[in-house]
DNA sequence: CCTACCGATCGGTAGG
DNA sequence: CCTACCGATCGGTAGG
C-alpha cells in the first residue's frame, strides 16, 4: 500500500458530479466537504480529537451521523486533512511575504517583524482552528501521517532561518539561531493557550511586543 | 455540594491503614495510589487524557481494570491528582530558588536564569510528567476543577513579575512585562513539543540560551 | 447523503 | 483491591 493511501478521501473517487442538490436553494456541491473540514477544525481545537465524535461533527455540518464517511474514509483521514489545509495555507500566506518585492529591501528585525505578523494572524484570526489543531494534535496522527505532517512543519520553520542567521550575524541575536527559532516560535505558538481577542492586545501590538522581546534593537 | 467534593478521592475516607497486603514481599499501602498516579501521569501525557482508558492505568500499575476506583472516584478526578501533584511540586521548588540567601543578592537577569532552570527542570526532567499533563490537558478539566487550577497556575505565574519587573527597570527587558511573561513561558512551556534529551542541548545550555534571547545584556 | 445497525470499547459499580 | 457486569457511546458500514 503506497503512503499516500493513508490519507485518501472517497470523495476524490466518487464525487457527485453535475447532481444537483434536492434542497430549497440549489448550493453548489464540494462545499459539504468544506463544512466538514471547518466544523471538524473547530471541534478538535476546542475539545481535543479524542473527545471529539464523528457524530458531533456531522452534527456541526447539519448531516447524519454516517455521513462524514462519505467524504472522508475514517475520522485519522478528517484530522488530517484538517491539519493538511492548515499548514498549505499558512506556507502560502508566509510565501506571499516572503516573494513581495520590498521584503528584500527591509533590515532583518522589519522581515521578522513581517513573518510573525502573519503566523500570529495564522493561529488567532477569527475562523482560524487549522493550525492550532495541527499543533496540539500531534499525538493523534498515525505514525505515517505524522511523518507526511512533519515534512510540511519542516518546510514552514525553514522560512524562519535565513532572516534569524542575518539577525544573528549583526548581532540582533545572540542565542544560537537553532535554539533561538524552536524558543521563538514556541513563545508564539503558546499565545494560542492564552490569547483572548476581546481582552488582550491587538495581534499588532503583539507582534510588536514579540519583535521587543527577542531582538536586541529598537 | 462543597467545590472540593469535586476533587474527593475515596482514599481519603477508607485507607486500609494496618491491613498488611497479600502478596510475597509486604510493600506498604499507599504506595499504590502514588503508583497509580504516575502511571496516569506517563500515560495522560503520552496518549492524552481522552484517549487513555483508566483500563490502561491500571493496567500500566499492574492492577485490574475496576482497580483504580477504589483509589479515585473518577477518571476526571485522576486528572486533577496529577495535575495538583505537578503544580504542588513545581511551586516548592521555585520556592526553594527564591528563599534561598543568595538569591536576592544575584543581578535580576541572574534570578531569571534560576527561575527558568527549575522550569526546564520540571518540565523535561526525567520522570517528571505531572507539569506537561497540566500544560497541555486544560480542556479535559471540568469548570470547576479548571478553576481551582488556575489559581494553582496563577500563583506560579505570579512568581515571575518582580524579576521581570526588575529586568523592565534596568532596561534589559523592554517589552511590556505582561507581555513578556506570556511569551517567555510560552516560549519554555512549548520545549515540551520538541525537546529530546538524547539529541537536544543540555537543560543547562537551553537555559543559557533562552537568556541569551529574552535579555539585553551578557 | 440518510437509515438502520453492528461490534467493540469504555467509565463506572455491586458485592465480596 | 478483584470479579463480573451494565448501560452508553463510538467509529464505521451496508444498502439504498
Amino acid at each position: 500500500m503506497p503512503p499516500a493511501a493513508a490519507f485518501e478521501t472517497n470523495a476524490t473517487k466518487a464525487r457527485p458530479r453535475g447532481r444537483p442538490r434536492k434542497s430549497q436553494e440549489e448550493r453548489d456541491d464540494g462545499n459539504r466537504r468544506q463544512a466538514l473540514l471547518r466544523a471538524a477544525a473547530k471541534l478538535f481545537r476546542r475539545k481535543g480529537f479524542a473527545a471529539t465524535t464523528t457524530r458531533d461533527i456531522a452534527s456541526a455540518a447539519d448531516m447524519r451521523s454516517g455521513s462524514p464517511f462519505y467524504h472522508f474514509k475514517s475520522k485519522s483521514a478528517l484530522l488530517y486533512a484538517v491539519m493538511e489545509e492548515g499548514m498549505t495555507n499558512a506556507l502560502e500566506r508566509q510565501h506571499e511575504v516572503l516573494l513581495h518585492p520590498d521584503y528584500a529591501k527591509l533590515p532583518p528585525q522589519d522581515q521578522l517583524r513581517q513573518l510573525i505578523g502573519v503566523h500570529f494572524d495564522v493561529l488567532l484570526g477569527p475562523g482560524n482552528d487549522f493550525v492550532p489543531v495541527m499543533l496540539y494534535e500531534w499525538r493523534s496522527l498515525t505514525a505515517i501521517q505524522r511523518k507526511a505532517m512533519r515534512q510540511l512543519v519542516q518546510n514552514y520553520e525553514g522560512l524562519w532561518l535565513p532572516v534569524l542567521q542575518a539577525l544573528h550575524d549583526c548581532e540582533f541575536l545572540v542565542a544560537p539561531v537553532g535554539i533561538a527559532r524552536l524558543l521563538l516560535l514556541g513563545a508564539l505558538n503558546w499565545s494560542v493557550q492564552w490569547y483572548d481577542p476581546r481582552k488582550d492586545a491587538s495581534l499588532n501590538d503583539l507582534s510588536d511586543a514579540a519583535i521587543q522581546l527577542f531582538i536586541k534593537a529598537q
